[in-house]
DNA sequence: TCTGGGGTCCTAGGACCC
DNA sequence: TCTGGGGTCCTAGGACCC
C-alpha cells in the first residue's frame, strides 16, 4: 500500500500556526510581487476566491470579508514541510518527498499494521507538534493515493481525514465518485477532450479501452490508466539532483534599460548558481529569456530567449553571470517595456565528474575557492550579503511585500515573542 | 496601477550515421 | 515509371505537476 500525506491549504495554515487568532478565518497567502492568491484557507474558499486570482481584483472582496492577506513567506514554509517530513519518518520508512507539502509513503512490508490506524496516529502527531491539518489517503498505487487522499480532504467529517481505499468494491465506488478533472495526469488540456466525449468520472476513463488511451495520450496515459484499475506503474522515486535550475521573476515595475535589465540577470545568474552548487552540479547550458507585459496587449509585444555553451561546465557564479549578461545582450531590443526576465541552467554534470577542454580555461575550478567563502558566508549571515559588482548593491529592486510573517521558526531575531503580562 | 515561480516527462520530426 | 533499411541523437514543443 502507498499513502500520500498533504498539508491542507498548506501555505494558509503555516501562517496560522503563529497567528491563531485567524483560525476559522479566511486567509490567503499571495505570490511573489502579492500578485496572485497562491493559497487559500477553506473560509477563503468559500468566499469564492479561485486559485491563481489576482489579488488586485479581489481587494474590495478581501475588505468586504475581512480576509487576510500574506506575502509568500517560502522560508518559513519550508522549515515546517521539514518538521512534517521527520515525523513522517517515524511513522514509515520509505518516504518520497514529492513537493513542499506532500510525501508519499510506501507500506510494503507493513501487512501486519492497521495502516489507517497508524495513519491517524501520524495526523495526529503533526497536528499536536506543528498545528497543521493534514489528510492521507491510502491505496495499492499512487495514482489512487492520489484520489483517497482528496476524498479524506473532502470529507474530513467522515473519513477522519485519512480514507483507505483498499477493495475493488471500494475503488469502484470511489471512481464512480471521481471527478475526471481532479484525476492526477488529467490537466485541462485533457479534460476538455474526455468530457467533450461525455466523460464524467474516472470510473468513466476507466471503461476506455486501452489502445484508445495509448492512441490519445502515449505512455502516460496508459500508465495512469492501469494505475486508477490497481495495476501499479510507479514506485518511489529517490530524490534525484534537479536537472534544470531557474530564477526568474516578474517585475514590479516594466522597463527598457538594458542596464537595468542586465542588473536583474546578473542577480538571478548568482541565484540559479547558488542552487547549482548547493546540490553539487555543473552546467553545461545558461538560457536567458527577456519579455515583455503580456496583459497589456496594447503595447507591443517581444519575448525571446538565447543560450549560451559554456565550454567547460561550471557553477561558478562569475562564469555564469558573464555568459547570462552576454545572452541577454544577443536578444535585448530597445524599445519594448519588459515585465519578466529569468536565467535558466541546464545539462548538468556532478563536479567531481567533469570532462574540461583541453584548451579553454577551467572558470569552475579556479573560482571554486571564492565560491565557497561566499557561499559560506550567505549561510551564516544571511543570503545577499556577498554578492557580485554587477549586482544591485543599493538594493534599489525590491518585490512587493506588504504582509510579509517573520521567519518564525529559521531566525532567532524574528523569533515569535510572547507578551510578559 | 495591479496578473507567480519552479519543475517533470514524453513525442515527433529532423539531421545524421552506415 | 521505378530510388532501401535500419539505426542514433538532438531539439522544440506539448502535456502535466505543485
Amino acid at each position: 500500500m502507498f499513502g500520500l500525506i498533504d498539508g491542507n491549504n498548506f501555505y494558509a495554515s503555516c501562517e496560522r500556526i503563529f497567528r491563531p487568532e485567524l483560525r476559522n478565518q479566511p486567509v490567503v497567502v499571495l505570490s511573489n510581487n502579492d500578485g496572485c492568491a497562491i493559497a487559500r484557507s477553506n473560509e477563503a474558499k468559500a468566499l469564492g476566491i479561485p486559485m491563481g486570482a489576482p489579488a488586485f481584483q479581489y481587494r474590495d472582496l478581501f475588505l468586504k470579508h475581512g480576509v487576510t492577506a500574506f506575502s509568500a513567506n517560502f522560508i518559513l514554509y519550508g522549515d515546517i514541510s521539514n518538521r512534517i517530513v521527520n515525523i513522517c519518518r517515524r511513522y514509515c520508512k520509505d518516504l518520497e518527498i514529492y513537493s513542499i507539502d506532500e510525501s508519499f509513503m510506501d507500506f510494503h512490508g507493513y501487512d501486519y499494521v492497521d495502516l489507517q490506524k497508524h495513519c491517524e496516529e501520524l495526523r495526529e502527531k503533526i497536528f499536536l507538534g506543528l498545528d497543521i491539518p493534514t489528510s492521507i489517503g491510502l491505496a495499492p498505487t499512487k495514482t489512487l493515493a492520489k484520489v483517497a487522499n482528496k476524498i479524506a480532504k473532502k470529507f474530513p467529517e467522515k473519513t477522519g481525514s485519512v480514507y483507505t481505499l483498499d477493495s475493488p468494491k471500494k475503488i469502484e465506488k470511489a471512481l464512480k465518485w471521481f471527478p475526471l478533472e481532479d484525476i492526477w495526469g488529467i490537466g485541462r488540456r485533457y479534460y476538455h477532450k474526455f468530457s467533450n466525449m461525455g466523460l464524467k468520472t474516472a470510473w468513466d476513463f476507466t471503461s476506455l479501452p486501452e489502445a484508445f488511451v495509448q492512441k490519445e495520450m502515449g505512455i502516460m496515459g496508459v500508465r495512469m490508466h492501469r494505475e486508477l484499475r490497481g495495476i501499479k506503474q510507479y514506485e518511489l522515486s529517490e530524490t534525484k539532483p534537479k536537472k534544470g535550475i531557474a530564477t526568474t521573476r516578474t517585475f514590479d515595475k516594466r522597463t527598457s534599460d538594458l542596464e537595468v535589465l542586465k542588473e536583474r540577470i546578473a542577480t538571478f545568474a548568482f541565484k540559479s548558481s547558488e542552487k547549482l552548487r548547493k546540490q553539487q552540479s555543473c552546467c553545461r547550458y545558461v538560457t536567458v529569456f527577456v519579455m515583455t507585459d503580456r496583459f497589456k496587449t496594447d503595447l507591443k509585444q517581444y519575448s525571446n530567449s538565447f543560450t549560451i555553451t559554456l565550454t567547460n561546465p561550471s557553477h561558478s557564479a562569475i562564469e555564469i553571470s558573464k555568459a547570462a549578461t552576454k545572452a541577454l545582450e544577443q536578444i535585448y531590443l530597445p524599445h519594448f517595456q519588459y515585465k519578466k526576465a529569468g536565467v535558466m541552467l541546464s545539462e548538468f554534470v556532478p563536479e567531481d565528474q567533469r570532462m574540461t577542454s583541453l584548451f579553454d580555461e577551467d572558470f569552475s575550478q579556479k573560482h571554486h575557492p571564492i565560491m565557497q567563502i561566499v557561499d559560506k558566508m550567505n549561510r551564516r549571515l544571511g543570503s545577499d550579503k556577498l554578492k557580485l559588482a554587477s549586482m544591485d548593491v543599493q538594493r534599489t529592486w525590491k518585490m512587493n511585500q506588504k504582509n510579509l510573517s517573520p521567519r518564525y521558526t529559521t531566525d532567532l531575531s524574528q523569533i515569535i515573542k510572547v507578551k510578559a503580562e
